[in-house]
DNA sequence: ATCGTGTACGAGGGATCACT
DNA sequence: AGTGATCCCTCGTACACGAT
């Protein structure tokens, strides 16, 4: 369209490549703690992935370029917590996206589809991805829709925006602010740096860690 | 006071892709 | 194929600021 790749697909391309749990919040040996990775969507597929939605609506769905999504509660009462990742190349998306993952007296569901819970997680692990959810005792034939417990939203901007958002604005305490480049480096996931200031973006890390 | 420049903002719309 | 969601472009407006 612009003879290069769009800002946003080079994101999607690097998230592609993170893991199956989010970087800097790996589960450190919680069974419970199921991770899976709705989006971006596959490159190849063009199967549907999950997405945020308010109840009743089919409109205004959110399909952020990152989505993790934490499976818990039991199969009577699933929950899912979310970390979503949105790369705003312009002032007015970042609008946008702000708007969707505002605190809200609504209630937002997540929305997984039959085909991707049929999945297989990745290509080295061929566990179905609705086994990995630890709440679903056999294949799912519908969507499965669960409400979202938490939510945390990490936003890309470019260095000029941000700049002037970390100078000027004051995120919402579920908000996290990053400079595009932090996402599009090689290795991203691994950055050691990107690992420890995600790693607080998650309920624990309002709580005293007792020795 | 007037003008030009840079920046921020909002409306509108085209292109593309996802999904039905 | 049609609709919807998203990205990002252009254009117009408002404002701050410095030069004239």
């Amino acid at each position: 369209m612009y003879g290069q790749a769009s800002l946003d697909s080079i994101v999607k391309d690097r998230l592609r490549k993170w893991p199956q749990c989010p970087p800097g919040l790996t589960p450190r040996g919680r069974s419970q703690d199921s991770w899976l990775r709705g989006r971006p969507a596959d490159q190849q597929g063009t199967m549907a992935h999950p997405f945020l939605k308010l109840p009743g609506s089919t409109r205004l769905r959110t399909l952020p370029d990152g989505l993790w999504l934490k499976f818990g509660g039991t199969p009577v009462e699933p929950f899912v917590d979310i970390f979503a990742i949105e790369a705003c190349g312009t002032l007015q998306n970042l609008l946008d996206k702000r708007s969707r993952f505002a605190p809200s007296t609504q209630s937002l569901l997540a929305v997984c589809p039959v085909p991707w819970l049929l999945a297989p997680i990745a290509e080295n692990d061929t566990t179905p991805r609705w086994m990995a959810t630890g709440l679903l005792r056999r294949p799912p034939v519908m969507d499965f829709v669960l409400p979202v417990r938490d939510v945390r939203v990490m936003y890309g901007l470019k260095r000029r925006h941000y700049q002037g958002f970390a100078t000027s604005q004051v995120p919402h305490p579920h908000e996290y602010f990053v400079p595009m480049d932090a996402l599009t480096a090689e290795d991203s996931d691994k950055d050691p740096a990107l690992q420890a200031f995600m790693s607080r973006a998650c309920a624990a890390s309002n709580f005293l860690s007792l020795p």
